[in-house]
RNA sequence: GCCCGGUUGGCGGAAUUGGUAUACGCGUUCGACUUAAAAUCGAAUGGAGAAAUCCAUAUGAGUUCAAGUCUCAUACCGGGCACCA
């Protein structure tokens, strides 16, 4: 017999499915053996950043599961598209050119081909034919064509403002990509710098990537952080008139209800009208206030929690009580939530009443505390009756909430007002590898989009990549491609200068599942026949991207299908968010920490990719994070060695039939189809242990070695087909028939006050029979020694649970 | 501070609907094979106890015939958000 050689059949298996294509998906009109339509499964992965270093174990979790559900799919005979692709614009493959000279086109084609191979040589069942990659102008032309899209709708438009830049990459950076205060690539803070620059208006989307969270088989983890980064908030604008000044200031509100407990207004130090608000004494002092918070770094502005702020001179009366008050600027108000300006109620609001402490501003109670609450809060924000609040008191702070709204509209000082912490998605960035925006200006600095039929606008070649602080990317630099004629609506010729910024990577990933249903289209980003059949993505698994690209696709999806160009208005139907793999040591994997488990050498070793695939399924539930443990990997590949002797020593051979297995065969058929339905993969894994533990055991017939070949299928391909072969056996996956899964006999277990204290072994038949279940429970010789001479109060039977339960005093 | 998760043997974890806690794997120990070792195969393995049995799912209460699972409180660990008015 020869011996379990992973290598060796993992590269005839892997030789085998290149050459035939084994993981084409079917056609869009495939039908069933009785002519029905056949159905789909779209399945996909986040698809991967093509490193120099290559995959590592993280990716091999996230791929095998995708893997695992595309075997599973693709034995049940569905048509399954399985397809796989590469996000290659970015920071690393620019900054790699810069140190090294190596262009990113260069750079990007080597790491693919890279990623390409090991992803080949993990036996994954993907359709090859359907690779796509962000970089190639082939598919940035319709990324451009998206953006067009966008303009003519007026969701893409340029605003100038103070943005977040990163002075390392010297590029701006998205809300998303700001992570406490530092940029999410370098780790560098960033800083406020203002400029103009293009938005996409993910808001107009805000109330439907909402409510729409509902319809998703979303993990709620994610579903909540989607849900906290939109962070709708229900409330009113109320305006403020200025003592003295035609002027009046508009600030946002959870708590009309508070209106009359309102002693001051505070503005943003961004806040445009504070100029006009200062008089000769206070002008000085605000001025270099705004100066000092503009210059601060978030980090600053949120390290120091101390009140700070400036009083401007000016005053506004309040529309509920016509009192005075004051008006300051203060950082703790942010110019991009709300108007940037509000009303403050110290009573009722932890951070007003600082700053009223600090600052020494009247402070008055209008909600009225209940007795019950705690009396250690200084200022109390929750509900109760109205106090000091006129025609309001005694109305319940929920309820005035309304009616204080309505009684400000009627006098035309406020309204109902819906706000969201979400902004709009920030695209434009100062780098020279990503996607040029399609847009030129012509000399009055007016936007003229590029005609579609001109896409895709492509990279000038540089020889330097470097950015700098111009806030201009390297683009700029290429004067001849700078330079482009457009035609105005009556065919005249206008000399215009090309947009030199390029997109966020995000606009890139944010529709590359409905091009891999067509990828190779030149007529259209996606076929709408193809699209139809194929998606939205059934399944989607990645580790990462919570708030940024799993909102970005939500929000173009909803906008294609407003276009027309898309029939459904979620994109992912399930998605499996997997935790991640981090070292032995249990700390993340790094190069500097020297921890980093490399994926190949595992392979190549002598595990082979099988026992890799199957122990990175069996290493722990897939969705938490789970530590790398050496010598675990060698059970695993313990367990495959066994199913390999079972299939190819004729030693064990001759076991078979000593025993009718019949039972645990149809049982192992329906665990592990169960688990994988559910996703539990190691639970899976370790039922077909069990299987084949007992198979040792007992012995077993050529059926059962099918079946076992066929439910490894997924987590260990090659060894299952290699199996397969010599049994001469098709892969379909396998059913189960009940009837099998009830044994004769079956052990009832029986409690006294709920401890157990014996076992019967009872036929099937009298499982119905209540009364002689009691009989035999009561007859046990433990359980007599436990309810002998007692009273017996109770004896419970619970349906389909093989157990009795006697109740004694 | 607020919002989510989580806490089960020496370790990773299982227990899907409230019904036999600790499946499966690692590690450890013993045995077989071997001159020997590795590999492989077999057995044992929550704690205490000679045994009957008792005690164990972070801690404390509660509901229930029955709680790892439900409820309340506390502690600890992880994640997200963080001056969002």
């Amino acid at each position: 017999m020869d011996r379990y050689d992973p290598l060796k059949i993992e590269q005839k298996w892997q030789k085998i499915w290149a050459e035939t294509k084994a993981f084409k998906a079917g056609p869009i009109d495939a039908k069933t053996a009785s002519g029905d339509p056949k159905p789909k499964k779209y399945l996909a992965e986040m698809f991967p950043y093509p490193s120099g270093a290559g995959l590592h174990v993280g990716h091999v979790r996230n791929f095998t599961i995708v893997d695992v559900l595309t075997r599973f799919y693709t034995q049940q005979e569905l048509n399954v598209l399985r397809p796989f692709g590469y996000d290659t614009f970015g920071l690393p493959a620019e900054n790699y050119a810069i140190k090294t000279g190596i262009s990113p086109q260069e750079a990007t084609k080597t790491n693919i081909a890279n990623f390409r191979k090991q992803a080949q040589k993990l036996g994954y069942a993907i359709d090859w034919d359907r690779e796509i990659n962000t970089s190639d102008p082939e598919y940035y032309k319709w990324t451009q064509w998206c953006f067009l899209q966008l303009y003519k709708a007026g969701l893409a438009y340029q605003k100038e403002s103070y943005q977040w830049w990163c002075p390392v990459d010297k590029t701006v950076l998205a809300n998303e990509q700001v992570e406490n205060g530092h940029c999410w690539r370098c780790g560098h803070e960033v800083e406020k710098k203002k400029m103009k620059q293009w938005f996409f208006k993910i808001t107009a989307y805000a109330d439907e990537l909402l409510d729409s969270l509902d319809e998703c088989d979303w993990p709620e983890k994610i579903k909540t952080m989607q849900k906290n980064w939109i962070g709708r908030s229900e409330g009113a604008t109320v305006r403020f008139d200025v003592e003295g000044r035609p002027d009046s200031i508009e600030v946002f509100t959870t708590r009309p209800d508070t209106i009359f407990g309102a002693t001051f207004l505070v503005l943003a130090p961004e806040h445009p009208l504070l100029g006009d608000l200062v008089n000769d004494d206070t002008r000085e002092k605000v001025e270099s206030y705004c100066a000092d918070a503009l210059k601060k770094s978030e980090i600053e502005r949120q390290e120091n929690k101390e009140k700070t702020g400036v009083f401007t001179g000016s005053y506004a009366i309040n529309p509920a009580t016509g009192a005075k008050m004051p008006i300051w600027v203060s950082d703790y108000v942010l110019m991009g939530y709300g108007t940037g300006a509000i009303m403050a109620v110290p009573a009722h609001d932890e951070r007003d009443f600082e700053f009223a402490e600090k600052f020494e501003l009247p402070i008055i109670e209008v909600v009225e505390k209940p007795e019950n609450s705690d009396d250690a809060e200084r200022c109390y924000h929750g509900e109760g009756e109205l106090v000091n609040s006129g025609q309001f008191n005694g109305t319940r702070s929920e309820d005035a909430r309304e009616q204080i709204v309505a009684w400000l509209e009627e006098r035309g000082v406020g309204e109902k007002k819906v706000t969201y912490k979400m902004r709009d998605w920030l695209i434009s960035r100062q780098r020279y590898w990503g996607c040029p925006i399609p847009v030129a200006y012509d000399k009055d600095g007016n936007v003229h989009p590029i005609p579609e039929d001109q896409l895709p606008v492509m990279h000038p070649e540089v020889k330097d990549y470097q950015p700098d602080d111009t806030g201009r990317s390297p683009l700029a630099k290429a004067e001849e491609w700078l330079k482009v004629t457009l035609k105005d609506e009556n065919g005249n010729d206008i000399e215009c200068t090309r947009e030199t910024d390029t997109l966020d990577g995000y606009a890139c990933s944010s529709w590359y599942l409905w091009r891999y249903t067509s990828p190779h289209d030149t007529e259209a980003a996606w076929d709408p026949e193809a699209i139809k059949y194929w998606a939205p993505t059934d399944v989607y698994v990645g580790g990462d991207h919570a708030v940024a690209h799993l909102l970005y696709v939500r929000f173009w999806c909803k906008f294609f299908a407003d276009q027309g160009y898309l029939p459904f208005r979620e994109p992912i139907k399930k998605l499996l968010y997997n935790g991640y793999i981090n070292a032995p040591d249990g700390k993340k994997m790094s190069k500097s920490k020297g921890n980093v488990i490399d994926p190949l050498e595992v392979i190549e070793s002598g595990y082979g990719a099988d026992t890799l695939r199957t122990y990175e399924m069996f290493i722990g539930p897939y969705d938490q994070d789970a530590a790398w443990n050496t010598e675990a990997i060698g059970g695993v590949y313990r367990f495959l060695n066994r199913c390999w002797n079972l299939c190819f020593d004729d030693a064990l051979r001759e076991k078979a039939g000593t025993s009718s297995t019949i039972s645990i065969r149809h049982r192992v058929i329906k665990k592990v189809t169960d688990d994988i339905h559910r996703c539990s993969f190691n639970t899976a894994v370790a039922a077909l242990m069990e299987y084949v533990n007992e198979l040792y055991k007992v012995g077993h017939s050529r059926d059962d070695i099918i079946a076992l070949a066929k439910l490894l299928k997924p987590f260990a391909p090659h060894l299952a087909s290699e199996m397969l072969e010599k049994l001469g056996n098709d892969d379909i996956w396998p059913e189960w028939d009940e009837k099998y899964l009830v044994a004769d006999e079956v052990e009832l277990v029986v409690q006294v006050n709920g401890k157990l204290r014996g076992r019967v072994m009872v036929g099937v038949d009298l499982l119905e029979d209540e009364e002689k279940l009691k009989e035999l429970a009561m007859a046990e010789e433990n359980v007599q020694r436990f309810i002998a001479n007692k009273e017996i109060r109770k004896v419970i039977v619970p349906k389909g649970a093989k157990l009795v339960n006697i109740v004694v005093a």
